[in-house]
DNA sequence: TTTGATCTACGAAAAAAATCGTAGTATTTT
DNA sequence: AAAATACTACGATTTTTTTCGTAGATCAAA
């Protein structure tokens, strides 16, 4: 499946959230960081189910969609691509990047050392 | 600054790891992965020199370019933005999801140990 | 049962990004 | 010095993404 555009993924955050939405609440998520009318956000849902991106349950009048792709597989791609396109492929330093900017909590830093310790008894 | 596009951002990189080059340096490398035209790579080095995202150097017939902005910052502001829109504001995720795509070496790991241990000792 | 609110569909336009051809010069090669 | 090559400038077009107005249908409220 092709990248997400970057509205795309404001709107799919929305939907990973809730799981299953109307377009009227994606739109009044949407809408209180951003300046948008309610048929744009209609029009790219619309865009994005044509697309093969979400899921639509046409039962009732007001529709409701899903998100076809799964968050996980979407945040492997994004990073796969950022990590060729500026960090020159390097995970380590996308990771300090990362974690300098929004410092993990005590618990959090426990289960990256965990991880870290994971991915270093494999490598061998 | 703005947010540079996807093929700013391919041009960048080159010029981060090249300091300095030409429009034919920079084209040739683009060209290994992607089929794109000599000019398309020349008008696009010279509308980042007119927003200001490149410096030019005039002197030779052949200008040479060189980023404005140095690669940590750019960095920085793409990985806050992942972060927000694709990770729910989690560094730790994102994290992870970059090291179990590209599994860092013995000195990274314990590089990133090292941060870590920075990281927890600031944090009280 | 009329009025107003809420939806979808859809076409079209606006805005943003990317591509490319051509012209005019300078430089190098033959 | 003629011919081939390498550059820049620039306009224009194409492609992609985003925005929005209008029409018609359904539903809810007065």
């Amino acid at each position: 499946m092709s990248k997400p555009t970057e509205s795309e993924l404001e709107i799919l955050s929305i939907l990973w959230e809730l799981k299953e939405a109307s377009v009227r609440q994606v739109h009044e998520r949407l809408a209180e960081t951003k300046e948008t009318g309610y048929t744009t956000t209609l029009k790219m849902m619309q865009l994005m189910h044509a697309k093969g991106m979400l899921l639509r349950d046409e039962e009732n009048r007001t529709h409701r969609y899903r998100p076809v792709v799964h968050q996980g597989e979407t945040q492997k791609s994004l990073v796969k691509n950022l990590l060729s396109i500026a960090f020159g492929g390097s995970s380590t330093s996308l990771a300090m990047q990362a974690l300098g900017q929004e410092k993990p909590s005590k618990e959090e830093l426990k289960e990256i050392r965990a991880f870290l310790d994971q991915l270093e008894k494999e490598n061998r």
